[in-house]
DNA sequence: CCTACCGATCGGTAGG
DNA sequence: CCTACCGATCGGTAGG
């Protein structure tokens, strides 16, 4: 047990040892996230898993040591989906409005035909663990506050350089995107709304309107 | 089974019968209501309920039948309690911006200092369930749907009646004014953001802001 | 990565 | 409303 090295069962396949175990890993990870973006990170089971990925319960739990392990694993894959979809394109982009504009488009656009069957996966833990205590909603606050803090300095960014207007507080710009995106999530998730994303869009649009007297005016006269 | 009369247990008791009974499935669905409000109505589990009120599992589901019957049971008392706290007290006003903007009030109060500890009831089940199927997610549809609704019903006719301008979509208010509340509730319940409410304020405020030329105008110029 | 197993708990039922 | 019980499943471990 604590006699150094124990037996070593991936010696006794002459298959790769490290490769092969990451793969699984992912292939876990993988699947975890789909299942979870509909059940929630507690409303998974390694019996569904495992079931659905033809291993073992204990092949499941294994590379992770735990369920709640295996949770927080599958919380930090789903950010950098999330950070791949919306952030990582628009990030070489000057700081400021024009940035935080092409990020709203790219976030709708994730929101309104999302990669995974249960919509945005952030939102579903978020709601999931906001009245829970322990390491998952530690993360979650943690990820979810990342992002707001992304929007807020752009929108600050923006004002400074008087793309926004002048009297637009920063903390109100994240406050009410991330409003539009819930909205449009439960839109699309909850009643299959079509309209919804057209929506999200001219209400995000209004939010991050520039300046009156900047190119376009904002509406009428 | 079938043979009619069946044993009647409550009269070995000489309390009285149906009041108790009623009493008994009051208090379980006061507790479920709760838990729910954090775990979310399918991590309601009988025998936690069982252990909170000092009854036996047997005594938590006999009243309901199923465990689903009692989630269908709670749900329709969360909804009743959120209609008495946020639209009855405005249900007497005349419909439009009047009751529109009445309503928002008592629901960001609602939200900013809710009487569940999971917060907003109806946003956590309705995100638990909107990758779900079957009854539960077809009630909170159904609930979700008709609060909208009212929304968007006083919308269209504050726009008839010129309160709101002209060009503005009822069902983009309902939509906007959701996201708001959406975005309130995970500030409080994941963030403890005391600022949240008076940004809540603002944001419904530009929403349902009167057409300009309307009493004070809508922000500068 | 497996088999075999652990105690705990799940929703629910029988019978009174 | 209870006790006593059901089969199924939970997360997880031992050992290889």
């Amino acid at each position: 047990m604590t006699s150094g090295r124990e037996l070593d069962w991936s010696a006794v396949s002459p298959r790769s040892t490290a490769e092969e175990a990451a793969e699984t890993r992912g292939a876990i990870m993988s699947r975890a996230m789909v299942r979870a973006s509909t059940e929630g990170l507690e409303g998974l089971t390694l019996g569904h898993l495992a079931d659905d990925l033809g291993l073992s319960k204990a092949g499941v739990v294994g590379p992770f040591g735990s369920k709640q392990a295996l949770q927080l694993a599958v919380l930090q894959l789903a950010i950098v989906g999330f950070t791949d979809a919306v952030w990582k394109p628009v990030a070489t982009l000057r700081a400021g409005r024009e940035r935080l504009v092409a990020a709203c488009d790219r976030w709708i656009d994730h929101l309104a035909d999302p990669p995974l069957p249960g919509g945005c996966f952030i939102t579903t833990v978020a709601t999931e663990w906001d009245g829970r205590e322990g390491p998952v909603r530690d993360a979650v606050v943690v990820a979810q506050g990342r992002w707001l803090r992304v929007l807020h300095a752009d929108a600050e960014v923006a004002v400074r350089a008087r793309e926004l207007p002048g009297d637009v507080d920063p903390a109100q710009v994240a406050f009410e995107l991330n409003g539009i995106a819930m909205s449009l999530n439960q839109a699309v998730q909850l009643f299959h709304d079509a309209d919804a994303p057209a929506r999200a869009r001219l209400a995000a649009a209004r939010v991050l309107a520039p300046p009156s007297g900047t190119r376009r005016r904002s509406r009428s006269k």
